[in-house]
RNA sequence: GGGGAUGUAGCUCAGCUGGAAGAGCACCUGCUUUGCAAGCAGGGGGUCGUGGGUUCAAGUCCCAUCAUCUCCA
């Protein structure tokens, strides 16, 4: 059987099972706690913890998963992948464990038809009823049915839901490892194939139930890499048919076989290519960085084993081809897959130069590389420490591994961000309440619940219109109303079931007490206009410089919004004007803006624009502004384009690479920016005494006029000094028969006085000079000689500079000095003049 | 979010404890020469990322800001 058979099978199978059959949702979880979608479950986490209810309550996917904590790992072992796929059945709440295993053990013996024999079972050490379904219903000799710890028990590691889990393995055969089953028994033999998870209870500490689940649902996972090897006869993940045309493509440009790095390169380019595919961009953080690490590392080896300078490319194109029926997607974005992972090689290529030319130069002066430069070379240029460790041994160098390692580890520990207010877990137990505010902003409401958070209270009303921070847009601001007082609101606060509340610092409520909620209207409809108008420059973006930018972040506040987005370069003034008349226009066109519920897959077909990443919701709600725009979205909108007024943009930024922000300002603040610009324009036209119009051309002469002046100014300011220098020329003094000049000038500049003494010295007789000046006040002393005078002028200067309190520059043959203190000018220079018949 | 580094001529970069802005390549002119990165002589080209500050004096020190590279979370 194929993979693409296998994964057919299974969905097929349950389907006709009565289960609902999802399609695989985005890499990039709509959980921003989540790096990547790392399991099937990720995506139907609310329905497992009761905040949202399916369209079917029995659900099967085949779920294209990411799980990158041991990237270090891959490439070392058969059975670490960074990319797979995940075969999984799930429940809401409808069957439980017997069903579950009866599913499990008919799936694989009567359709895979695996002997029977072969198969093993574990479950959680005192989950007696999986044990009697294993071995009474399903008829398993107790031999083969093993009683396990913690692996068999399924938690999130945080308060909430659990349960024990079953696990399905198949003996591979003495060949692969001792006999004795999977606990106990050689790891390579026994190979686990699917885990069947029992959600069934609460826990507040990892293993410490509580309570039991009010619904108790199922989670399976079966990886596709697995059980085609298993289905396929192979003795590793890589032999088969998902990575088989990718080997062989790559034994073709690679000259000595290592496993280790084609393994690597395989998994790698596989994931980078999904990545890509789901809107991630090779960055400097976050998700990016991850594809970025992926996409380095598989560079990094491939140049360990091909044989000849080229792109990886090529292999691209087979990972779509493997794919391309279960993943359309990725014909659709081939392109931008493709470009994206060059730039990305050529950065890396440049890193690599940019770290040789360091090591060498290292090597070279000091002979050595120690831990630390190694570091440094990774730290700052990005330079794989192997890659220090193998140029350092062909110069006979050694570098210690453990030191290496402890500095890193010094700097991970100090990376470690502090925890923004807004991450924080509040855990209330807390019924869900109602959110009314895209209808309404006021409304007459009880308080159902009410909590004591740090010195102040959060009230939980049964209806709330207050909108609480999400997608980029703020929490409302609003206040509480009594008969006879108002509270502001503080904040707006979640419990992590959903349910939101509102922070107030008075003691002055009770539950089933009557309020009146208001939200601020100004403050709502400030914000609203920034939403819609971020929607419109998202579209006009997407329009102006094509459809690889997706969003990556967003600020919605009253008047100022800010968008962040992914775009290899910087946005040109000319693609800036366009992106904003375009955004303009749109508000000028008197679009619509309507939302409507409906169907994923019917907002998907007609091209909405999922914000993040996408989750696996039935039921979605899509904004859409005219034809113009069509975005998921949970926020707040003005009910027509022109609403919004007016979109200013501020400024044009990068945020990292790869990553661009564009900051505007909406509705009256972009009113108030623009006419505040027109008043100072319009002063700057009066000044000009022109009309608004002609200010351009008018500045641009006049600021010509002034180049000419000042190029005037300085003919007629050397044409002085050289007057000044012959009129110097006549005035000089003979000492030891040499002509000298010293005297005090009246200039305006340190540079002015430097340039007099040294037209002094070379366009005159005099072959001494030094020259005092006071300049704004502040002290300026020149020495200038011949070129083939002795004296050394520098200690000349040094010395009349140390009595203004300073100091004078080196040179023998031309000294600046000078000094903030006063003192007595013509002393000094009687001094001076000591010195100099002194030294002559 | 936290750390490290870089920004000087068209390009690649040097510039020490502050004291007259440099090299190589490229470019222009002339001579020599017509063969694999051609030689010689001369020349043009710089807001030292930007804005403040300290100082008699800042490419150099301090602060802010922008841009780029990079590691970690």
């Amino acid at each position: 059987m194929n993979s693409n058979e296998i994964r057919q099978s299974f969905l097929d199978y349950f389907e006709s099972k009565n289960h609902k059959v999802i399609p695989s949702s985005s890499l990039i979880p709509h959980d921003n706690s989540l790096l990547f979608t790392a399991a099937g479950m990720v995506p139907l986490k609310d329905f497992f913890l009761g905040n949202k209810v399916p369209e079917s309550l029995n659900m099967v996917s085949s779920q294209k998963c990411i799980r990158t904590i041991d990237i270090d790992i891959i490439g070392d072992t058969d059975r670490h992948l960074s990319f797979f796929e995940m075969l999984g059945n799930f429940s809401v709440g409808k069957y439980f464990k017997e069903d579950a295993i009866k599913y499990s053990y008919e799936y694989i013996t009567d359709v895979l038809k695996v002997d029977k024999d072969k198969l093993w079972f574990t479950v959680y050490k005192n989950d007696e009823e999986a044990y009697q379904i294993w071995k009474d219903v399903i008829g398993i000799p107790e031999e083969r049915i093993q009683r396990g710890n913690e692996d068999n028990f399924w938690h999130m590691n945080i308060p909430g839901p659990c349960g024990p889990c079953s696990e399905i393995f198949i003996d591979r055969g003495s060949k692969y490892g001792k006999d004795g089953g999977p606990i106990g028994g050689g790891e390579d033999r026994f190979i686990e194939i699917w885990n069947l998870v029992f959600m069934e209870s609460i826990q507040d500490q990892p293993f410490q139930i509580v309570d039991e689940l009010p619904k108790k649902n199922i989670d399976t996972g079966m990886g596709l890499e697995r059980i085609s090897m298993i289905m396929q006869d192979k003795d590793n993940l890589f032999d088969t048919d998902l990575f088989q045309p990718l080997y062989k493509a790559l034994l073709k440009n690679t000259n000595n076989t290592d496993h280790k790095y084609e393994k690597i390169i395989i998994d790698h380019i596989k994931s980078s290519t999904f990545m890509i595919s789901d809107g991630v961009v090779p960055t400097n953080e976050g998700r990016g960085y991850v594809l970025r690490r992926l996409i380095r590392r598989a560079i990094r080896a491939y140049n360990q084993i091909k044989n000849s300078p080229s792109s990886l490319d090529y292999l691209i194109k087979i990972v779509i081809d493997i794919y391309k029926t279960s993943y359309p997607d990725l014909v659709t974005n081939k392109d931008k897959i493709i470009k994206l992972f060059k730039k990305e090689e050529d950065l890396f290529q440049k890193t690599l130069i940019k770290g040789i030319q360091e090591i060498n130069s290292l090597i070279d002066i000091n002979k050595q590389v120690t831990p630390k430069d190694a570091f440094y070379l990774f730290e700052t240029f990005g330079f794989p420490y192997e890659l220090t460790k193998e140029i350092s041994l062909e110069n006979d160098l050694e570098i210690d591994d453990k030191e290496f390692y402890k500095l890193y580890d010094e700097h991970k520990v100090k990376s470690k961000s502090e925890k923004s207010k807004e991450t924080e877990m509040i855990n209330f137990d807390v019924d869900m309440n109602t959110f009314v505010g895209y209808e309404q902003i006021s409304i007459k409401t009880n308080i159902y619940h009410i909590e004591k958070f740090k010195d102040k209270f959060i009230l939980f009303p049964k209806e709330n219109p207050f909108y609480f921070e999400a997608g980029g847009q703020i929490s409302d601001k609003g206040t509480i109303h009594t008969e006879d007082d108002a509270f502001e609101v503080l904040d707006v606060y979640q419990a992590n079931n959903g349910a939101t509340g509102l922070l107030i610092d008075k003691d002055n409520f009770e539950i089933d007490q009557e309020i009146q909620l208001k939200v601020n209207e100004s403050f709502r409809s400030g914000v609203s206009k920034s939403h819609t108008g971020a929607h419109i420059v998202h579209t006009a973006l997407r329009n102006i410089l094509g459809d690889h930018v997706a969003q990556a972040g967003s600020n919605v506040s009253p008047g100022k919004f800010r968008f962040d987005f992914s775009h290899t370069e910087k946005v040109s003034p000319s693609e800036l004007d366009e992106i904003f008349s375009l955004s303009n226009n749109a508000i000028f066109e008197d679009f619509e803006v309507k939302t409507k519920i409906m169907n994923i897959d019917d907002a998907k077909s007609e091209g909405a624009l999922a914000f993040f990443g996408d989750k696996y919701d039935d039921d979605v709600r899509v904004v859409n502004i005219g034809n113009f725009s069509k975005e998921l979205c949970g926020g707040t909108h003005v009910h027509n384009s022109h609403d919004v007024g007016l979109i200013v943009l501020l400024q044009e930024s990068s945020i990292g690479s790869n990553l661009r922000r564009v900051e505007m300002l909406s509705g009256k603040l972009a009113y108030e920016f623009l006419s505040n610009a027109y008043k100072s324009y319009k002063s700057v036209s009066n000044i000009l005494n022109v009309s608004v119009e002609e200010v351009p051309v008018k500045l641009k002469s006049q600021l010509e006029t002034l180049e000419d002046f000042e190029e005037k100014f300085k003919n007629i300011r050397s044409k002085e000094i050289t007057s000044l220098v012959r009129n110097i020329e006549d005035n000089a003094e003979i000492i030891n028969d040499r002509k000298v000049y010293v005297d005090e000038v009246n200039l305006d500049s340190p540079n002015e006085l430097r340039n007099l003494a040294l037209q002094i010295v070379n366009d005159t007789q005099v072959e001494i000079t030094l020259l005092y000046s006071s300049i704004n006040g502040k002290n300026s002393i020149v020495g200038a000689t011949k070129n083939n005078i002795k004296l050394n002028i520098s200690s000349v200067v040094t010395e009349i500079s140390k009595l203004y309190g300073g100091g004078a520059s080196k040179d023998e043959n031309l000294s600046i000095g000078g000094g903030p203190n006063n003192f007595d000018t013509v002393k000094a220079l009687k001094l001076a003049k000591e010195i100099i018949s002194k030294e002559s």
